[in-house]
DNA sequence: TTGTATGCGTTATCAA
DNA sequence: TTGATAACGCATACAA
């Protein structure tokens, strides 16, 4: 007979019921190899007739795991990180481990985790992405003898797992450079805000990779730094509109900012592509739905990658970190093309 | 001196090291007012230099309470709900406590959480975003004792917060109307996917009342259902423009539709508003983008709103559950206009 | 294969 | 105001 009793039901609970005494319910229900199937049937009968559940406290604190990992992102909003933290989170649940979220929010409040080290005790392993540390941060969580994972970062002597952010920006401004262009603005973010990024860095020194390779010059003054959003990327693009001769093509260091700057391009009557290329980076959702030429990277892949490599390290405890890179891809759509052949490039073509 | 030692310590610890017993360490740490001040500080103190920290398994097991809330979404990857977790997760963390993520995923997953119930004995109360319930799924729930809340549903007994769905539609439709349509479509999701979602329904239940209120019929053929998404809208946009006639605006359920709808009057050559206006719902993050005209719905006050209620169920035990109704807004931007003055409308618009 | 006994780290009850 | 002690529920070493 299957009862709701008042109150939980415990393993002792459990063990009178199957006749069994608490020690055996305990190898029963954990598959222990030497319980007889006999004995385990009962076992499984009576916990399933009293719906009993194992207390994580109890079992952790006995044991010493938790069961669950920290995923800390610094923002929760951003699809990007939603998205890498859904595809973490389906891998580890198969796998039994529960999800503990934080979201930083801000510096603010990335500097309280570090002050409070909240995750302290509760989880088995944590996820950071795009968290960039400082060498006293490495060895606050070094302190925590727990495995780090870290997406988007490579931290020392920690697992992670990455795109080639480098050879991906230089993808993108390659293929404006195939097409012709010679004046390629920039739009990349303000750094400072109390995350060290490193996507906006290495984004930026793949276009300098392109751009050298093929022999031209980039004036800093086709370079726009804006705080993160299609807000600021819609103002670097006034911004780069404004210089003279403005470039004939633009790459921005994401998707966001790409959308910003079509924004302003649209309302600046200027047109897209035939006056001015746009390509992203990402392949946001809505890249789609915007015809937006850009550089793909693999997001749930990321965050499955992320998980396996967690599991791996919580498997293995002894195992040396790996740390992994993952391709990008890139996508035309329609923002970019060549550039109107009478307009003059500024720079000369020539051999220098 | 302060330590890095090689293992945690434990309370006893702190006590030996602050000469008194672990009893008082657990009052000082806490704040309990029987503790001298001079005994409090010596414990801080202790516990600083020893890195203590509590054990939240120890903790949970001696109080029973976990210190942690589940948050149970279908989707993590939708814009909409990880606004709501990012807007819960902070108001939470500032009330101490944690936040254990679950995403359903899909139909299948829907099933495996009802089934195994794995946030069972994890937490202290849940949060459960979008997600109606069945009433064998309602009695599993209550069978965990602890408060529940749900955003975007009411289920009786329970805390909830959500938005007027009804007269967010209507008004939606109004504002249609009221710019002289009458020959209006409807884009909405087709139900039955595992989740039951109210807001589908509850939308186009009030955009029927906004219809029959200004006496206007609404013919089955201007309803478009399809799968949600962006590419949902576009089908259904098409599906739509194939009507005859068709209709001159277009009320969509969520603004992911309108995004897709838009794309498909672009590409077909439709001028929105001038052929076609397009109203959406939500007020997405790229709406602005796209000049959506919309229903905005507050995603932040939804989240925070949805743990206040949490923090308050967890304070007051015995408390009676509330629901809360927060307002929409109608945010007019660039795709809704009036109707072409020459194109007849198909329903006569005089006295009845 | 199964049972007994002990410890995990904390909080709460009671006594001092 | 403080201390001793008994749970809390489980896993495991050891014994049978």
């Amino acid at each position: 007979m299957v009862m709701s009793p008042a109150v939980r039901a415990n393993m002792s609970d459990v063990a009178v019921r199957a006749g069994v005494s608490p020690a055996t319910v305990s190898r029963a229900l954990r598959g222990h190899a030497s319980v007889s199937a006999g004995t385990r049937e009962r076992v499984l009968r009576a916990a399933a007739d009293l719906r009993y559940v194992v207390s994580p406290a109890a079992s952790g604190l006995s044991t010493g795991r938790t069961g669950t990992v920290g995923v800390v992102a610094p923002l929760l909003t951003r699809w990007y990180y939603a998205g890498i933290v859904a595809a973490a989170g389906q891998v580890l649940r198969d796998h039994g481990l529960d999800v503990l979220l934080h979201g930083l929010g801000d510096a603010a409040g990335r500097a309280r985790f570090f002050e409070r080290m909240p995750l302290s005790r509760r989880v088995d392993a944590i996820l950071f992405l795009s968290i960039g540390l400082s060498p006293a941060e490495t060895d606050l969580l070094r302190g925590m003898h727990v495995p780090l994972v870290f997406v988007g970062a490579e931290i020392p002597g920690c697992w992670s797992v990455r795109i080639d952010d480098v050879g991906g920006a230089a993808k993108a401004v390659s293929h404006l450079i195939n097409l012709g262009h010679r004046d390629i603005g920039l739009i990349s973010s303000t750094v400072g805000d109390g995350f060290a990024f490193s996507a906006p860095i290495d984004r930026r020194r793949g276009r300098e990779r392109a751009m050298r390779s093929a022999g031209i010059a980039w004036p800093n003054h086709l370079n726009a730094a804006v705080p993160w959003g299609i807000d600021g990327g819609a103002a670097a693009m006034a911004e780069l509109l404004s210089a003279q001769p403005h470039p004939t093509a633009v790459f921005a260091e994401s998707d966001e900012f790409a959308f910003g700057a079509l924004r302003t391009l649209r309302r600046a009557g200027v047109r897209v592509p035939a006056d001015v290329s746009v390509i992203g980076f990402d392949d946001h959702e809505m890249a789609d739905l915007l015809d937006l030429t850009t550089v793909a990277q693999p997001m749930q892949e990321l965050g499955q990658w992320a998980a396996r490599l967690l599991v791996e390290a919580l498997d293995r405890p002894g195992k040396a970190p790996r740390s992994l890179v993952l391709p990008t891809r890139l996508v035309v759509r329609a923002t970019t093309g060549p550039p109107r052949p009478e307009r003059p490039s500024r720079v000369s073509r020539g051999h220098r």
